[in-house]
DNA sequence: TGACAGCATGACTACGTATTCATAGGGTCG
DNA sequence: CGACCCTATGAATACGTAGTCATGCTGTCA
């Protein structure tokens, strides 16, 4: 569309002053008097060219405004140079991940392909999407695909990896935090500040990552004694949290503690409970999980299981990018966290 | 490499199981007895085959596996169906630009290519890789992408858009948050709660956006005989505000209100200053600019200016993708904010 | 001086698809 | 019933590069 023959000729006069049609290695070729074998050796392998003509087919290309085409590249190569990542398209975790792996891939000059879904219905598509472009890895990373969907990439010739993903296991690579030792851990803290009861809030039951923490909360508290029942928010933000507090304020007895499944929503219930007259460490302890920036901002200052990002995500590029044959893939990695104390569950003297 | 012909027979039977060569249209075109060229209209225009020939080639695709190569697609067809995205690597509003970016593209089925960069001398080498993928079009999303390089761009077959960059008027067609008068608006409501004397605090002087809001606070201010003078953060994160809000504390005197840049650094602004016992609205007023989720969250909130992100987005995306002609590019849009009324600067009753 | 190694380069082909052009068949209208 | 048009399909080609193979050339060693 758009391409209207009838005016051609005017089109490529005016056109001279910009780009008409692109210039491709075969003019720099005939530029620089070359065959356009030896102009593609000067870009992709320098020292096989000797350095004479190399600086003269640099200057021929300059000179033309060359610059290598990528896809025809990658058609011809069978490599992309590129990363695929499939993730939600909302939450404070998923962006600072993916912030993180954009920065660690520029690094070893790999590019990110973004593949987001606003609902788990979509993430099909994105997969679909995912395969048609020859991507040299691909990042899984969220916990709503499904086993389903794995098994699916398990059979694909295309390396994936699983990103905090309990249940890939076995399915795809994988590399998470230790979810259960750490929301274990957490448990363990508050044992240790005298805790009787506890509740625990989730985002979404049916997620892996919302089920292992659990678990991992469960068991630890209940070796002392400690139940601690699990409250749904129906989802991993903010407004949810808010929503769940207050609810949780009306209740006649409150626990002493709450653990609650990601730091996101963990803000909102700290607020939620506040505005319900409800505060912590005054009136009950309070821990999250994920160790989100913001939960070291004083105006927040959370007790919570800070995941090293950057550690997660090193690991899970070096899973994709360095395991040659598939056989040597490791089944799963799994990176430990650091408890983050903050004021949420400090000692409170009335 | 690894490609190893001795044992070719072998590896074939091997890789019966899994994918040994990708299968292509020639492939499923042997299998359904057609041509290529009807495989090939099959999946990219279904209308111009017969609905018997169609369902043949669709079951011989699925009974191989065949997924479309979008590599060579792309390569025939000069359309990549890609935008790229060339952003700073760390800042939250830069993280829910994007990932607003990354949600409208994939409604359009479009896809997002991820050029980030740490430091500003980064964004040279972002700027190259972009030029090789043959890409749709490109969002520049940095104030510190320099005149140089929108130049550059501006002369570059690429089409592109600067998103808010006051800087790239005239060079690159942009789009914006009308800075200047959101932070002009924002003085106003300062002016109106009887303000009279005020400071701004910057993240980076240099940053054109940093400039031009200044502009806006310091005129309207004028306008009512309130001087504002400016301090610098020096970098647009929580940690910078917060040690900037330390020096101000030790201060003899403290302005009325102050009007800080953007939210992230803002919120370090409250958080320092509640750390020295200053709080507002109690003992000055305090504004910040953005609009990030976090300025609704009752831990801070924060006054400041919303920027309707999907509607910039929106109209980058347009902008971009719907520029037939170079000549119908606007110039630049520009989109009004909207004021948040929080309680940092609410009246305050001692 | 002749044989041979090693490097630099060119001709050619393949990567997998979309599109143009040509052709065959079926339907319509006078 | 013939002229014509329209649809469905196939053959062939081009997109821009990287790598394979062949070739000529320079230098070294016996």
């Amino acid at each position: 569309m758009g391409a209207r023959p009838e005016e051609k000729s005017s089109a490529e006069v005016r056109s001279q002053q910009q780009a008409n049609r692109r210039v491709t290695s075969v003019d720099v070729a005939a530029e620089s008097g070359v065959s356009q074998a030896t102009v593609a050796r000067v870009f992709s392998s320098p020292d096989k060219v000797s350095p004479a003509t190399r600086e003269k087919v640099r200057s021929a290309a300059d000179r033309l405004g060359y610059v290598p085409n990528a896809i025809a590249r990658s058609l011809k190569s069978q490599r992309t140079n590129i990363v695929g990542a499939v993730v939600p398209a909302y939450g404070e975790y998923w962006q600072s991940v993916l912030a993180e792996f954009s920065r660690q891939l520029a690094q070893r000059s790999y590019q990110l392909l973004l593949f987001s879904f606003a609902k788990p219905e979509d993430v099909d598509g994105a997969l679909g999407s995912v395969a048609q472009y020859r991507l040299d890895g691909v990042i899984l990373a969220s916990a709503t695909i499904g086993q389903a969907q794995l098994g699916r990439m398990q059979s694909s010739p295309l390396p994936s990896v699983a990103f905090n993903q309990p249940a890939a296991e076995g399915l795809v690579p994988s590399v998470s935090v230790d979810n259960e030792a750490g929301m274990a851990e957490l448990a363990q803290h508050l044992v240790d500040m005298r805790v009787g009861t506890a509740l625990y809030i989730g985002g979404v039951s049916s997620v892996s990552t919302d089920q292992v923490r659990y678990r991992g909360a469960v068991q630890a508290l209940a070796e002392h004694g400690v139940a601690c029942p699990y409250m749904e928010a129906g989802a991993y933000t903010y407004d949810a949290g808010y929503k769940a507090a207050g609810q949780l304020a009306q209740r006649d007895n409150l626990p002493e503690a709450v653990m609650v499944g990601s730091d996101e929503v963990a803000f909102g219930v700290l607020d939620g409970l506040e505005n319900a007259g409800i505060s912590a460490p005054r009136d009950l302890l309070l821990t999250g999980f994920d160790g989100l920036p913001q939960a070291s901002w004083a105006g927040y200052d959370l007790t919570t299981l800070v995941q090293a990002t950057d550690v997660l995500v090193a690991q899970a590029i070096d899973v994709l990018l360095n395991s040659n044959s598939a056989a040597d893939r490791p089944a799963s990695v799994v990176v430990p966290g650091t408890i983050r104390h903050g004021k949420t569950t400090r000692k409170f003297d009335a």
